[in-house]
DNA sequence: CGCCTTTCGTTCACCCGCACAACAAATCCG
DNA sequence: CGGATTTGTTGTGCGGGTGAACGAAAGGCG
């Protein structure tokens, strides 16, 4: 990955650093591998990859193990590469539309420690929302070796993030609007660690691709039933972001112009049809349990015809974004995921009906690889990234001895 | 540019090859560059740029140049690069629907010499069109330096092209499906050069993003009007395949349900709205027209009414498309560059209407830079995309003295 | 059970390619 | 005309990946 800054070249100093990062990917992806498999995967000689994970061993993210039982055929067996027992680890926070659940994740992508806590309905002050989410990350960090490093802050937002600055521009379900939410928490928390914000439906799909159903597919949408729903898309196993980070705003597709008005003052939007309000009204379930819908659908035993039109139009719209973006893996996050296992039938007929053949002959529908944990895990990716970039650098700006800062 | 092989490390040669590559780029981008200024761009030493550009000097591709008349502040003046004067060129292939253009474009873009002919309406036999355009071929070629190398072929296709091999799914107005249309038409040549094929809409794209409307603009999309509609999108300064590499496929969202029939099988799709066949019928064109509906657009007179609702029509699918994309540049091409000049009021009005306040605030609507030669150009990018990636590779491969070996 | 084969770790010499410093050259400016 | 500025040129240094040689640790076979 790391395409290069376009335009500029490389020295050899990129070169060691890309290097490094790149060894640390793969460990971080597999969270075991042998140094044969490295040298295999990355095409460099034995001598270097060994010098690699030496350095990587020397800043304390891995270990170096002796060779596992497991043999593969003749031949001297190769030393392993694991994680560092008490290596860096990241905060991740999932800022959902009734609660904030928040988790110390180690490299490696296991949650360590969690924590949840509710947010007032219609989200309340960002401030106050802040100091919650500071609450909860500062219980999570207690337990963290005092010797490990904090990486960063990565926090999942449901509604537009710019991505030059990280500001939430929309965020309808909490009612934020131009809210500099990273900020909040960083002052509230009273120290000063990198923090990367980003859509829910965005960090969904980039944890799905890394360590999910979507592992070695570098075309995929997630599709994030959250209330509203919105697409994160990757595409060339890249993150698609567009210019201001707003891409992937499938919500509001037009579907049906004699249809319903939309909270953005369309009528028909595919929001109307499939979003959460919709699907609560369809099937008789109280307002107030919308923001659960996704545990609603999981017990529901109504009629299943109640929800066929909706599966319809969940498969028409999925049609449309297979034809625009030609994912090979569309995985239904949130109450979608809920959603496609009491109508998969129609979802599926519906898609298949609409898109056109060629990009439909190689999708494939499916359900998060992380349960319910994806975009949690996906803010943890993004706060991650600058390890991958440069290790020794992101190693150097860390932050030690993170529970005594923390205590004020 | 060119994302290393996800996973793979970085080697020395590597490293020489992407510099190399990279030093091309700008010569081919600016056509006339200082070393001083690529040394500020590339960040690298004065000593490695004259050695970049010595090498490449050896290879033919580019000179040196006695410093510029034209000063610029204190200093030494900086010694000039340009393009060779016998330098490598490409051949790209424009494949409309009425007609076929092919061209000698030069590294630098410069079209040096094009021929074009019609094809019969309803596209013919593919092995008909592959000979009409082999004789294009070898009348452009004809007057080539016998010196000059020929890097390869590039061929844009109005259909569905497979990235993995380009092989032509799916033309409907070629009336073409699964068509290898590469290797017809180097068996209609009889010489074996490389060939790039790929989606028209996608070419454009391309070539705005490097040489057109679109310079320095990384997220940008372009519509292409030709009979039916489709998109380009590129997005991080680069191209938006998909899985199967037929993204952008925007033809066909959904638009209005109660609408007309769509060749696809559905009903209201967008192609229904702003497709060269409703547009012809909107303005009492006739049918046998419609392939030339730009020309028939841009004298037209009729009442400005008539136009109207397909105007706001496009502003309404141009709004899906940033909301879904969020690009900071839709450039109109084919047709609807026409269209739009018509009825600019009252796209841009149904465009602002529709799409989200976040993505609409940075996008801006334009006209080809490039005129009608957006999709040829970008057809001679993709030809000239190994060349980048590697010029030592790609300068060793490439066929000499090609006019003789296309006489027989 | 011993020996061969295979695969991998380790070491060291090598080389490629970029950086850096020093000096020369060319231009602008006061 | 001389200093300041910027760039070209040259030679040296160094980082870092390569490759060969050798030893080590396994499996396989007679």
């Amino acid at each position: 990955m790391t395409a290069q800054r376009r335009g500029l070249g490389t020295n050899q100093e990129a070169v060691r650093r890309h290097n490094l990062g790149t060894v640390l990917r793969h460990v971080h992806g597999a969270g075991q591998i042998s140094r044969a498999q490295l040298t295999a995967l990355m095409g460099l000689n034995r001598s270097t990859i060994a010098d690699l994970v030496l350095e990587l061993e020397s800043l304390g993210v891995v270990e170096q193990t002796v060779p596992s039982g497991v043999r593969s055929g003749a031949g001297r067996p190769s030393a392993g590469v694991r994680l560092a027992g008490v290596g860096p680890y990241v905060v991740a926070v999932d800022l959902g539309v009734d609660r904030a659940v928040v988790a110390r994740v180690a490299l490696g992508g296991e949650v360590v420690e969690r924590a949840a806590a509710p947010i007032p309905v219609g989200g309340g002050e960002a401030w106050q929302v802040g100091s919650t989410v500071a609450g909860l990350i500062r219980r999570v960090v207690e337990g963290a070796p005092a010797a490990a490093p904090l990486l960063g802050v990565g926090i999942s937002v449901p509604g537009l993030v710019r991505r030059s600055d990280g500001l939430v521009r929309l965020a309808p379900n909490l009612e934020w609007q131009d809210v500099s939410f990273g900020a909040i928490v960083l002052a509230a928390l009273g120290v000063d660690v990198p923090v990367q914000l980003a859509n829910d439906a965005d960090l969904g799909a980039l944890a799905e691709h890394r360590r999910g159903a979507g592992v070695g597919i570098d075309d995929l949408i997630y599709i994030s039933g959250n209330v509203g729903v919105g697409a994160g898309v990757i595409t060339g196993g890249v993150r698609l972001e567009g210019a201001g980070g707003y891409a992937g705003e499938v919500g509001h597709l037009p579907f049906a112009p004699e249809g319903r008005l939309c909270h953005c003052g369309n009528i028909g939007c595919w929001e109307t049809e499939v979003g959460a309000h919709a699907i609560a009204a369809a099937i008789g379930c109280p307002e107030s349990d919308v923001v659960t819908l996704g545990d609603v659908l999981d017990e529901y035993a109504g009629p299943h015809r109640a929800l066929g039109a909706t599966g319809k139009a969940l498969g028409y719209g999925l049609a449309s974004i297979v034809n625009a973006f030609n994912p090979r893996l569309v995985v239904l996050g949130g109450y979608l995921s809920s959603l496609y296992a009491l109508v998969r039938h129609e979802v599926d007929d519906a898609l298949a009906e609409r898109a056109l053949p060629a990009p439909l002959e190689s999708v494939t529908l499916s359900l998060p690889g992380l349960g319910s944990d994806s975009v949690l895990l996906g803010a943890a990716e993004i706060a991650l990234e600058p390890l991958f970039a440069d290790p020794v650098a992101a190693l150097g700006t860390a932050l030690v001895d993170v529970g005594a800062r923390l205590a004020g």
